[in-house]
DNA sequence: TTATGTGCAAAGGGTTTGCCTATAC
DNA sequence: GTATAGGCAAACCCTTTGCACATAA
């Protein structure tokens, strides 16, 4: 998600016929400002010491009301969870399938050239596009040579 | 998968530590022959017909021993089924939000460029490769439009 | 022969849903 | 004021695991 006043977050959630709610507003937010395309686990426990009454539940609406409105993205499920990213321009990412760290990838080159022929290579309508690089991170790696 | 012999398919899983089990060939052949990327439960009622004691545990066994042995790749996660795919080179594919349906993408200029890329984008090791790009089929567009 | 795989049942764990109350608009 | 969202619990459903028997090597 971009940059926003809590004015633009909100006209943007009242774009999609959302409404923007406390919970939601920071929700938002603490996705906004994270790197590591959390779960909803991760996102709740972030949340919670800053509002007593945000319930594990509510975050999983959220997630899927931001993802049904195009600003939030569900990247990657890993070992059964789902991991969301605020980011909705094309970009990769890197899991390591040890630890299920997901970095973004600069990767510009390859993204340009997939965003530019996705609407060519397909029927249907392009609403996204998911580039993922799947393998073991440096500190697995290290891990596994240590052991 | 490729096209193997059977004596080509056993070497194979021998080479992985794994033994090629009546159960082992059966999936494996139904999920060469398929190019729909089916779920653990499309994949057993195909080969529960032709094997009478074939179990649902036991698909979801194999497709966890192939998806290790790097035999089957899981390509992506659709309304909480896993998705599998027996071709292992780095292709595209084209996801429906709306109906499930996964399709090749023939994004050939893409793929080389992001296979030939990934290495140097990451710190870690590649494994695989995924680039999916996600939208809205046309029977889905047309069903739509129709209603 | 012996380690590996299968079949079955039951448990596990992330996610969704129904219902009532609270709140954004 | 009214439709929408939150909180809670219980249900859902895909998937995994433990154990005894079967089987590939």
């Amino acid at each position: 998600m971009k940059r926003m006043t809590d004015r633009q977050l909100r006209s943007a959630f009242n774009a999609a016929g959302l409404r923007l709610t406390r919970q939601r507003l920071l929700i938002c937010r603490e996705l906004a400002g994270r790197y590591d395309h959390p779960d909803v686990e991760h996102l709740y426990r972030a949340v919670k010491p800053r509002m007593r009454q945000m319930s594990l539940f509510t975050v999983y609406r959220t997630m899927n009301a931001l993802e049904s409105a195009g600003m939030a993205w569900r990247v990657a499920t890993w070992k059964g969870h789902a991991r969301y990213d605020g980011n909705v321009e094309t970009h990769a990412h890197f899991l390591c399938e040890k630890c299920g760290r997901i970095d973004n990838v600069a990767a510009h080159d390859a993204c340009r050239e997939m965003a530019s022929q996705a609407q060519k290579c397909v029927e249907g309508s392009v609403r996204r596009v998911e580039m993922m690089i799947v393998g073991e991170c440096v500190a697995c790696q290290t891990a596994a040579a240590g052991a």
